[in-house]
DNA sequence: AACGGAAATT
DNA sequence: AATTTCCGTT
């Protein structure tokens, strides 16, 4: 009785799957965290509250531990976790809920992508709007969807890099098998393993990674770059409506997984064209691949299976969830339905209630026994707010504050078309990077301050912090090319820092202060953040959770960000396209504009204090030294970066997503990649994207939902469960 | 408590 | 690449 919608909250079920994060070959800490949220074991120690991702840490101790335990870093304590989790910002995996302690929230936009590349969901979602918009006013009818481009889609960015990572390191893993070097038989792994599995929370979706795999093992080599692959391919692959593979009904477990699906948010069969055509060979990522493992209901080729074991599925449990979270968000929570409708997979984490409190705290871990019974109580109590269940989600009435900013139709002047916008771009924040003084360094030079040395050394601009880096930054709009790059940079820098080479080191980011909101419960900013898909907005989208502080946007082409605040505008802010609207990849717009600023009404509960576990702090040792490294970008690397982004853009509109997280290999590669691609594709909207959704959705749901049913439909013959193995210790 | 730079580790 | 470790700052 375990299902994900137990819990509250769901994810589909490859969410929790280690396997899932392309990047890495172990577990990932943000996996960690969503396997322990998803146990009511631990329930005790973190759990869902409040908005729609967001998830308070109840003991970080006991978080922290077993964080170690997993990954046999004994050592591990709040602090270092939650150091990790804070690159989960910028990555925009996670944010900080401000305000409220130990409060992380997700961004599950971040995660389905990287997870799956490859779903690309826009091709639905380019023909059909996938759900209703936020705000029912007409202003969905301003947005357009652009034709989807096959390339677009699956272009990821920064983190999404290509699929083709994905396939090796999946690759990889198989190959290995499993990760493992703790000699620390203990694991706590262990512990949440046993929860998984034992728990067969999935009935049976989880796959049982010791049956199946029927040695289909190595056959998934995709025949077409990943990139290449349609939408259609896609679904032909996944067996369309034709259903190749057989039915899904067929197989006993599956039937029930299968039922109808109210809500789907599919849109009907993406396969516009010729719809016969046969199934060709799955270009898709192993992990997508449709395994053939006997447990899958809707397996649709056996040849296929190119992983053993795995398989990843939506269900219909899911797909409910998530229409309905979807809705729930958009309307309760302010969330943006952009991110929904791109990857309908995604189900809406209920702040769930406690009702089964008894059920809490037995199983897992003896160990934490004690302070769950104490901190349970405490947590039931204290939160109260219910969300309304997962009934109606489709019509539902908005609380009285959800309120839609926008009655009027809200286009999006910023929109931009293609050429007439002026380039506004983000402007960017120059740094000046310090000389890295390495560890070793601070402490060869001066144990006592090296720390300050080394700024006093950087330039005599001594001032600037690291957060702040209002010292020597600069500001000034995107348009680089203006600006000549080097040598505005150089001027800046030449009274700078040099390193010790003698080049100035700059560091370029965007400057994204525009949210700057305290006010505007940061939440959720950040969490719809234009991610991926919107990447249009990208540039503007609000990458730090907490823009603390600066605030300055100094020059920076003046341009509309410096307008009045209101919810509206600052959501406009955020989704500032500076370039327009890339073509396939965000179909829905639509709603962009509302949510955000919806949210901050719910008074959100105010976790109780949980008591702190004291938890000593075990003592750090020193890591040996190593040799050491500098990881500066080449100051024209950085703008030749820059540079072509903004081509990019400019032609392609292609998102950009220019965190110094990303390696601007990646970028280059993409870049060049997608910029052929797109350009085929904006002829259509000339200028504006004006070709018309498929279908409005001008206010009603109903339409969308129907369509959405049928994809459903297919994605369910088609998906199947990503289940490897991967205890680690 | 939380943030984020830097270096080290895996 | 994703942390882990350390640590000064806010």
């Amino acid at each position: 009785m375990k299902t994900p919608g137990d819990t509250g909250f769901a994810f589909p079920e490859w969410a929790y799957k280690p396997e899932s994060s392309p990047g890495s070959r172990q577990i990932q800490l943000w996996h960690f965290i969503l396997e322990l949220l998803r146990k009511e074991e631990y329930h005790d120690v973190i759990a869902w509250q409040g908005d729609y991702g967001e998830f308070v840490i109840k003991d970080p101790d006991e978080v922290a531990r077993l964080w170690g335990a997993r990954k046999c870093k004994p050592q591990m304590n709040y602090d270092k976790l939650s150091r990790a989790l804070r690159y989960y910002y910028n990555k925009r995996i996670l944010h900080k809920t401000k305000g409220k302690r130990f409060t992380y929230k997700f961004n599950f936009n971040k995660l389905v992508l990287v997870n799956y590349p490859f779903i690309d969901m826009s091709s639905t979602g380019s023909s059909v709007p996938q759900s209703a918009p936020p705000v029912p006013t007409g202003a969905g009818t301003h947005f357009r969807f652009p034709p989807s481009t096959p390339s677009e889609v699956l272009s990821p960015n920064e983190d999404l890099r290509s699929p083709g990572g994905m396939f090796s390191s999946v690759a990889r893993r198989m190959a290995r098998g499993s990760v493992s070097d703790c000699s620390d038989g203990t694991s706590a792994n262990s512990e949440i393993e046993e929860g998984n599995t034992g728990a067969g929370e999935e009935r049976g979706e989880r796959v049982v990674s010791g049956g199946g795999p029927g040695g289909g093992g190595g056959g998934y080599r995709s025949i077409i770059h990943p990139r290449l692959a349609s939408h259609e391919a896609l679904f032909r692959m996944y067996g369309g409506p034709g259903n190749p593979a057989g039915h899904p009904g067929s197989r006993g477990p599956a039937a029930h997984r299968i039922h109808p699906e109210p809500l789907s948010p599919f849109p009907a069969s993406p396969l516009p064209g010729p719809g016969g055509a046969s199934l060709l060979a799955p270009p898709l990522s192993p992990a997508l691949s449709m395994t053939p493992t006997s447990h899958l209901p809707y397996t649709p080729s056996p040849t296929l299976s190119p992983m053993l074991g795995s398989h990843f599925s939506f269900n219909p449990e899911d797909m409910k969830r998530y229409l309905q979270a979807h809705t729930q968000s958009v309307y309760n929570y302010g969330l943006s339905p952009r991110a929904f409708l791109q990857y309908p997979n995604i189900v809406i984490p209920q702040p769930h209630r406690p009702d089964k409190a008894g059920l809490t705290a037995e199983r897992g871990a003896a160990e934490r026994a004690e302070r769950a019974s104490t901190v349970g109580g405490g947590e039931r109590g204290g939160d109260r707010h219910h969300h309304p269940p997962l009934g109606h989600p489709t019509h539902h009435h908005p609380h009285p504050h959800s309120a839609h900013p926008h009655p009027h139709s809200h286009p999006m002047h910023h929109s931009l078309h293609l050429g007439e916008e002026p380039p506004h771009m983000s402007p960017f924040k120059f740094k000046l990077q310090p000389p890295p003084l390495g560890r070793k360094q601070r402490e060869g030079q001066s144990q006592s301050k090296a720390r300050q040395s080394s700024l006093s050394s950087g330039s005599g601009s001594g001032s600037m912090s690291s957060t702040s880096g209002l010292g020597s930054s600069l500001s000034f709009g995107s348009d680089l090319s203006s600006a000549s790059g080097s040598g505005l940079i150089s001027t800046s820098s030449s009274t700078q820092s040099l390193n010790s080479a003698g080049l100035p080191k700059i560091k370029v980011e965007p400057i994204s202060d525009i949210d700057s909101e305290e006010e505007v419960e940061v939440t959720d900013i950040s969490d719809e953040d234009p991610d991926e898909r919107d990447e249009e907005f990208e540039l503007f989208a609000p990458r730090h959770p907490r823009a603390s502080d600066h605030h300055h946007l100094p020059n920076g082409s003046a341009r509309a960000q410096q307008q009045p605040h209101t919810d509206e505008d600052l959501e406009e802010d955020v989704f500032k396209a500076p370039a327009p609207p890339p073509p396939g990849l965000m179909p829905f717009f639509t709603s962009q504009y509302t949510h955000s600023g919806v949210h901050r009404m719910l008074p959100v509960i105010k976790s109780e204090p949980a008591e702190p576990g004291e938890s000593s702090t075990p003592p750090s040792q020193p890591p040996a030294a190593g040799a050491p490294q500098t990881k500066c970008i080449p100051l024209k690397l950085r703008f030749k970066r820059r540079w072509s982004e903004d081509q990019r853009m400019e032609a392609s509109q292609e998102e950009s997503d220019d965190k110094k997280v990303r390696p601007e290999e990646e970028r280059e590669r993409e870049r060049q990649s997608n910029g052929q691609m797109e350009m085929e594709e904006d002829g259509t909207g000339s200028g504006g994207g004006d070709s018309p959704p498929m279908l409005a959705y001008e206010g009603s749901l109903a339409a969308p939902l129907a369509l959405h049913r049928r994809v459903t439909a297919e994605l369910h013959r088609a998906t199947a469960q990503l289940s490897l193995e991967n205890k680690d210790c």
